[in-house]
DNA sequence: TAATCATGTTAACAGTGTCAACATAGGATG
DNA sequence: CATCCTATGTTGACACTGTTAACATGATTA
């Protein structure tokens, strides 16, 4: 049943994700972590076609992660609707602080999301948890209206990440 | 007067900030730019301690650029308070979109901003501009709740940039 | 059993940032 | 003017990178 290895794949994109985390995306080398699983430097490459295309791997399990986190408050029966999107927005930072280097790579130029559907699709079921709050906690808003609002608010986390981070503040500005 | 060169450091920055933002900071080599200037590989190291230490100075210019471009929407007379506010966001965004890779190096976590007091100097004073056009545009508001304002503007354009170019929306949603 | 395909290895290439050792130009000092 | 020093440049090298081509072998299928 077992091939050479058995389950490289996976040991390599688990192993990605924990050097990433560690290190940053732009200090992973492809070969490093091909030594960590005992196995030449260029097994991945039957696996991967690019090394781009490992991270994109590491950049999917992020989104997936923290759209599992977002959808856990989202289903938390013993909150209000307001009290759940306030706490998303919370946990979109916590992540985005914890995780930080994993929060850079998913948003990083370096991986061109339109060249890897998979990870275009995490992205954006991770949006999509906003989207359903927003939408309960508006209801009858038009379509585009809701997108616009899912546009500001998404933005005004992210754009606190970036800001908490550099800039020493506390999190006592949350809205 | 001159030495080997003339102004071999001002060319080097010169030339890394063109490439920069043709090819993206990642793609950008010490080497290419080096023989750009008909300079051996290594001379740059007479000037800058490393390459991160070069980039650090591109993205100190992106800043200074940005805050000249905010700067001159923010003392034009001609414009209400209310409307210079409006201009600038609309401004930051345009240089986001339109000085792509200069604005991810500026936002790169690639360079360690408190490594390079000049750099944060340059990103602080970017700042500012905003803090100015807001405590105008709050007469009598404390500094602690400008703080919180600028941070939720800056946030909101910052996002707005991100998702204005992996979403492909126009620019019909401006605050 | 024989053939095929997925998965691995070895060797090599071109490119990178960076350092040490050496060379020289220009200004300062006698 | 001659001498020395320092800023600036070059050459050569090192260790590292992503990636490809050629080869080897395990596992599955005919």
């Amino acid at each position: 049943m077992k091939y050479h290895h058995g389950n490289l794949k996976e040991e390599l994109i688990s192993s990605a994700c924990i050097v990433c985390e560690a290190d940053g995306h732009d200090r992973m080398s492809l070969r490093s972590i091909a030594k960590e699983a005992k196995v030449s430097q260029t097994a991945p490459y039957r696996h991967f076609k690019t090394k781009e295309s490992l991270l994109a791997e590491v950049s999917s399990r992020g989104f997936i992660e923290l759209k599992e986190i977002l959808h856990n408050t989202n289903t938390n029966k013993t909150l209000s609707t307001r009290d759940k999107f306030l706490e998303m927005g919370q946990a979109y930072i916590e992540f985005g602080l914890s995780k930080r280097n994993t929060y850079d790579l998913m948003h990083s130029p370096v991986i061109d999301k339109t060249q890897f559907p998979e990870l275009l699709n995490s992205a954006v079921g991770t949006f999509e948890e906003l989207v359903y709050v927003l939408a309960e906690l508006n209801p009858g808003i038009s379509a585009k209206d809701l997108d616009i609002k899912c546009i500001h608010h998404w933005a005004l986390v992210h754009g606190l990440v970036g800001l908490l981070r550099n800039e020493n503040l506390d999190a006592s500005e949350i809205d």
